[in-house]
DNA sequence: CGAGTGAGTTGCTTGAAGCAACCTAATGTG
DNA sequence: CACATTAGGTTGCTTCAAGCAACTCACTCG
């Protein structure tokens, strides 16, 4: 991406991909959604180049969608959490995969299943539970990889 | 975005960002859903380069996102369309416009506005009638810009 | 007969992303 | 003790996507 703003565009669409439309930044996002937390995890999830991730790190904490907080010190290191403008960020991941779902072939179904924590139904693709219909958020759903199978090898 | 796909990532969410996930592409889904069907209307709405433009037109008929039509002959002239699969990005889109119009400060309200054709009713973030608690898809819904009172200076 | 329109294409420039190597501070290993 | 490894980055170089302006081609309009 060339810049990464959309000048002339007055419409929240364009403002939240302002954001969150730089390549690998929503992945990022998905990946500490689902609990990964430090530089290293999220550059071995994501095969993202090291300055690239630095730099989206950096622009999410900024922008207030991270925070970037210590869990030891001497050396210091560090993790990043989703604040709750990052969390509100659920939704539309949840659209997206949805869409990625119905419009990838999966011979052996979807990769990410996403489920709510209380009654264990399956969240549709608005971010409602099929079982029990409620609306959910982040907090209230649990993402589980499927495709995860590999093959014990290498790594 | 030196290359569009996300090698190794095994979710639809990234599936989905390889197709939609690039520069202008969801800003040109959004344009064509609100009835913006033309080359010249949509790289002037938007401002993109006319070349990326074109680029992206391809890429998204290729993906079988939007079709594209002539509407006359001799010069052949054509119009971009919205498939089934285009259609059905709507539930992301309106998550990111919710998520980007709780995020961002507007002293006047939000610009782009959503409604449901058939009663009315302001549509929620997760595309459901908050009116009649329908769940929507694009074609039950109808976008309203409010923010467009430019002063009739230039242009 | 020149200007304008619509839908692009071409060529050049800029800068974001990929990649490998390096850095710093600490811990673990023979 | 030397050496390797881990964590969280930074630096430098290269490549390719995006921005920009100019051009094309086929037609229409005044």
């Amino acid at each position: 991406m060339l810049r990464h703003d959309y000048p002339g565009q007055s419409c929240s669409i364009a403002k939240a991909l302002e954001v969150v439309g730089e390549r690998w930044t929503l992945l990022i996002v998905r990946d500490v959604m689902t609990g990964h937390r430090r530089f290293d995890e999220l550059q071995r999830s994501l095969g993202v180049a090291r300055n690239v991730l630095s730099a989206r790190l950096q622009r999410l904490v900024e922008e207030d969608i991270l925070e970037r907080r210590p869990y030891q010190e001497s050396p210091e290191r560090y993790e990043y959490f989703l604040t709750e403008k990052g969390l509100d960020l659920w939704p539309a991941l949840v659209a997206l995969l949805g869409w990625g779902d119905r419009h990838t072939e999966y011979p052996e179904g979807p990769p990410l299943l996403v489920f709510h924590k209380e009654c264990g139904g399956p969240v549709s693709d608005r971010g409602v539970c099929e079982r029990c219909g409620e609306t959910l958020n982040a907090r209230d759903a649990r993402a589980v990889r499927v495709g995860d199978e590999v093959p014990a090898a290498g790594r």
